[in-house]
DNA sequence: ATGAAAGCGCTAACAT
DNA sequence: ATGTTAGCGCTTTCAT
């Protein structure tokens, strides 16, 4: 790890000027003579000089670095939301610095390596549902909680507008003629949950429809607790013609199951997701689902960081970014059964 | 953005300490008397002191941080890799810059950023092949190339042994009964595919059988590559009974394809896909794939980052690691047809 | 075992 | 418009 690089002041004195005047050369101040910039710049070119940008770091006290963390890295919505952060960051000049925290331990570490330690301006936490975790953030350290917001009191976050855009997906399937519709949740603990099956609860009340608790069945967004919770609706007995699962993978999961049953989707059952992940239209049939802006997310949450730090208002802001309807093969009018 | 944090003299004279006695405490050097540790750590804990990493960093001359960039960050592919090598780097005390480049002035304004400017010890290039962005890394940094290998004379490498794989994939097929067996591959550009190709080839020599090249179509590892590429194959009337696609995307694609062309898989065409994603078990047929550890890459990739780091051998090195065959519902032997 | 001095490469504040 | 002087918070010599 070889440290012999080109400073400031060897450009300083090759160009025979201060130090400073390199500095504000690179800095592109205006108090420099357009002659000594240029015998400035040529001295840079020559010696092949470039900033440190750990210095300047430590001379500015700031490091134009984001902390991300999420339970993992490789989940397609995480992926895509780091994605997201990781553009609108550096379009603004800022890297980020991704982690994915296993249990609390891990992200206590993680909080003091990265956040107490300096490293980085401010903190993108996706899904911080797992154990109560958020409650080792330091006070008044720039947040955004993506994807999820609970503890809306006290830190920023951007989410989808969960609860329109469950409506949306009920009144698709209301529309189609479907009057009982199942619904697989994601953790009851979770917030997007909670909006997602308050959204499916108002259109069926606007339809003046009544919801049946017993077709309300909590997963864990695996496709395994997709198909499970079909499982459980089959031995119930009790009836449905369409279900909304809050997300892809269960989706997914609970069109297994069904077609095990022998029941076809969507002749027998229309299935609607959540998500449009990567694929969702290569299905068999093509997921009918709702799309959120995983992207936008990041580049939002990024963009509320940046404000956060700037102003000092201490008031959090919540985002909701709209979700649309996409529809494909595995919902269908109950008319033309 | 505050900076009136407690610092190491705070501490030290809070302790009736010099500084570097402090410093001695925090890095646990044994030059330092118990009770002074003891008195030392209390005002530490009264102070609630914390190191600044960016001071550390600018002490020692490092950052204890890798780079790492890719194509994109929400491919499941990329975002496992990078899942693996930040856990492993955060195992070993470092940390993982994650960026995406675009093209290769991103990608140019990304190394003279990330890698000239210092920030970075090391670099993971996920996927070098786009443009020859590799050509614009600077001499003697310690670098990793992961998934591919590009020039080998030069650069270390972590992929898997991709010629075996594709043997694996390819005797499946022949065990079947399968004697013409299409491929689909990846960008003919790419090492990773041409040793896919190699790989089935071999194996159709050792079994006897001649390959034939029309049935060897080049996709761009996406869904819709694979699509065309069976559409071409339909077309081109060459009898084939098995398709062996070089990822599962492409797998997907072709099934659909095939479906569309009221093709049954398995039962008049097997398919094999590589890669093993996220719920290729919940397609329809259930995907028979060839499974890569892309954790595994990842992790991998850091140990010989940080190998290369240690030592001064400038000799490239290429660890390629086992995939293995995991077998669903898209294959089938011809004889029970 | 402890302290004092120097410096990492830069920016900021204050000269001139 | 340019130079000088101080740090930023730490680690690394080198003394004692």
């Amino acid at each position: 790890v070889p440290r012999s690089r080109v400073t400031i002041r060897d450009v300083a004195s090759h160009a025979g000027v201060s130090h400073q005047t390199v500095s504000r050369v690179i800095n592109n101040s205006e108090r420099v003579s357009p002659e000594t910039r240029l015998r400035v710049e040529s001295a840079i070119k020559e010696l092949g000089y470039r900033p440190n940008a750990i210095a300047r770091f430590m001379a500015e006290g700031r490091t134009r670095t984001f902390a991300c963390i999420a339970p993992n890295l490789s989940d397609y919505t995480f992926a895509s939301i780091i994605e997201g952060a990781q553009r609108e960051a550096r379009a603004r000049g800022y890297f980020v610095l991704t982690a994915s925290a296993l249990d609390e331990d891990d992200f206590a570490s993680l909080v003091d390596q990265i956040i107490i330690s300096g490293r980085t301006e401010g903190l993108m936490l996706i899904n911080p549902y797992l154990d109560n975790r958020y409650s080792m953030l330091p006070e008044k350290f720039p947040t955004v909680f993506l994807a999820a917001c609970p503890e809306r009191e006290k830190v920023n976050s951007v989410t989808i507008d969960d609860f329109a855009a469950a409506q949306i997906a009920t009144r698709h399937l209301i529309e189609l003629g479907h009057q009982q519709i199942a619904m697989i949740t994601g953790p009851l603990a979770e917030d997007c949950t909670q909006n997602r099956i308050a959204g499916y609860h108002s259109v069926l009340r606007e339809a003046g429809l009544e919801a049946n608790q017993e077709l309300i069945i909590e997963g864990d967004w695996t496709a395994t607790s997709g198909l499970n919770a079909v499982q459980k609706f089959l031995s119930s007995g009790i009836p449905y013609t369409a279900i909304f699962a809050q997300n892809d993978r269960m989706a997914v999961g609970a069109i297994r199951a069904l077609r095990e049953a022998e029941l076809h989707v969507p002749d027998n059952i229309s299935v609607i997701g959540f998500d449009d992940m990567p694929l969702a239209a290569y299905f068999d049939p093509p997921l009918t689902t709702i799309r959120q802006d995983m992207h936008r997310i990041g580049r939002q949450a990024v963009r509320m960081l940046i404000q956060a730090m700037e102003s000092s208002n201490i008031t959090p802001q919540h985002v909701r970014l709209p979700a649309k309807l996409v529809v494909r093969k595995t919902t269908k009018s109950l008319d033309i059964q």
